[in-house]
DNA sequence: ATTCTCATGTAATTGGTTACATGATTGC
DNA sequence: GCAATCATGTAACCAATTACATGAGAAT
């Protein structure tokens, strides 16, 4: 989406469709990812909008374009900012895979439950490795949004883990 | 999505296109939303694979097509939903214009992170008012997931709220 | 009469993913 | 010399929203 490079040259600086790819999955992309054949498709069209400029800006011997955001860029990333943002909307495939599933089937739930909580857990898991190196004091919320991924992800994580655990293990076929 | 509407003719019986939007609406649209762009040309797709057949049933003197799900139709739908959901993606607008704002702007921050938890509080509201009415005992796990939404938006509005309230509001500017 | 709900659809567009393709440079 | 990483891109596709369009029957 346009206006998260907005951002992110806003933020950080200057810098490539590369970086800014980079740049997302180490931060953003927990709750907003981005692609290659979005970025620079993009960054093409909002530099033809005159939003940001780009120019040579080689790393070492590798050629290699950075973009810089422009005044209008800003202020349009600002107007951006300063409209609410819609609704809040959910799109959850392991939810979704849960209210579907049949309900005489507790041992299945209970899988369910707990593979959903083993997502949670997984994404916790890399925000936490996240937590230690990164997130500079440059731009934006950093620290508050990656707050915000650990409360949400360990919580859900311990209420998956909680319901699962309230449903009673299949008995044991045993023969003897 | 396709096997959103053979689980729902799975659990639910025989329904039109129309009747599985309200389904929708009233249970699986805080995960998953589904818009008759999506419904109606989707049903044709899938009744001319054979997963599911139309069959005239109005109601009262209303012209109506309902749709049965086939017996190839609940084999793929099991298929589907043996197989584990694919990793779990967030995307949410609120949290990346929280992310993206400047840091150097408490007061706004605050009301951001208030907006949020309205927002929550919101779903929340609408959550509630389906859990007195509502939810029969068909198919799938409306109770579970029920519970699980109204977890999951408390405690996000909850956590926003507190971080709300730990941002000092501006100092009145007064002139006396 | 008029409005609301039931009911069915289409067209245009948006937003995004996936897979592919290429090539240079740096570090081992 | 080779692999990994930096760097840039395109084409095909998919999923979904929005807006539009229509019309009949039910309720007031």
């Amino acid at each position: 989406m346009a206006v998260v490079l907005l951002g992110f040259l806003r933020g950080w600086g200057p810098m490539s469709g590369y970086d800014v790819k980079t740049a997302v999955d180490q931060s953003a992309k927990f709750f907003w990812a981005a692609s290659y054949g979005q970025i620079y498709p993009e960054l093409r069209r909002l530099e033809a909008a005159g939003l940001i400029e780009g120019e040579a800006a080689p790393r070492g011997d590798r050629s290699r374009t950075a973009y810089r955001i422009t005044p209008p860029g800003v202020e349009r990333f600002e107007r951006w900012l300063a409209e609410p943002a819609g609704r809040l909307e959910v799109r959850d495939e392991h939810v979704l895979k849960l209210f579907l599933s049949s309900s005489d089937d507790p041992p299945g739930t209970r899988e369910r439950l707990e593979h959903l909580a083993r997502e949670h857990e997984a994404r916790l898991a890399e925000l936490r490795r996240l937590d230690a190196r990164k997130s500079p004091d440059l731009g934006g919320h950093p620290r508050l949004v990656l707050d915000y991924g650990l409360a949400f992800h360990s919580f859900i994580a311990a209420w998956c883990r909680d319901r699962a655990d309230q449903i009673p293990v299949p008995p044991p076929t045993r023969r003897t």
